[in-house]
DNA sequence: ATGGTTGCAAACAATTTGCACCAAA
DNA sequence: TTTGGTGCAAATTGTTTGCAACCAT
């Protein structure tokens, strides 16, 4: 049993990187090992990391301003959602269906949420704003006190 | 005209002072020139502003870690709006009337815009979540390319 | 070949912290 | 007198930059 659970990680590990590949060859970036490194950590985390995030993540195999590099340029290519806790860090997300979140202002646990702006919100942006005539992409993140801290 | 200009903005400066006071007051933060002083500039401002350009606004009166620390009182109570724009800097905003932004990500222009999420939305996420019970506040901000950028 | 990509080291900028002093209840 | 607020200075941490070497296409 404990053989076949590490093959499926393995195979996992390379499943990832062989998606990250993909996207990569996809978007018509260069597929460096650097890139396919930050890009699969990211996969594998299924979670908002921050920039010391990754670094660890990668084990350090990738220098931190590279790391800083990749991620603007994955943010830009729009391969990974950019956004911000309220802690003063970026992160970054791979996100295989788009989502939100919501952060507890106390204790900074975050929850996954399957919630998004109803398409007429864009629509109106489309027709209110004066110096833009469209939009790539919003954030969006709900702040509260989660049932734990609520309890103290 | 001049003079009634400058009496007019002195007497709006005065105006503010007192909102502020006010504020602080029924929110039951103790009213220190300090606070009075932050939150008026933000309230003069009517953007968002970072802490460095709070600390220019207060023109150095207050001490950076009290604009700090302050800040951070002002969200927590619910009087000021905090968000972030993709430039590795927390943002602070007094906010008459609750709304967004949407960000030139060539440039960094910002836009006002008066939009927000449809109550269904919230509704939701309280049917959704698993570790709140309820929200507090949220924040929404767009990112896209403005006219003037799109042009080059 | 060559233009984009990376590592390294240093610089920079934002944010946090500990402590002494001060002010209001 | 006690609690909380502020200033100061230093430390910490996140982020950016310039340049030489390197590597995918």
């Amino acid at each position: 049993m404990q053989i076949i659970r590490i093959c499926s990680i393995l195979q996992n590990m390379k499943k990832k990187q062989q998606q990250s590949e993909h996207i990569l060859q996809q978007t018509g970036l260069k597929v460096t090992t650097e890139r396919v490194c930050v890009l699969s950590a990211l996969m594998k985390a299924s979670k908002p990391l921050s920039v010391p995030d990754v670094y660890k993540a990668v084990k350090k195999h990738v220098d931190q301003s590279t790391v800083y590099r990749i991620l603007d340029q994955l943010v830009e290519s729009r391969i990974i959602y950019q956004t911000d806790f309220r802690d003063s860090k970026n992160y970054y997300e791979f996100q295989d269906h788009h989502h939100h979140h919501i952060v507890c202002t106390k204790c900074g646990t975050r929850e996954h949420i399957n919630i998004c702006l109803p398409p007429s919100v864009e629509k109106k942006l489309k027709q209110t704003s004066k110096m833009f005539s469209g939009t790539l992409d919003h954030t969006l993140e709900f702040f509260g006190i989660c049932r734990v801290c609520k309890k103290c």
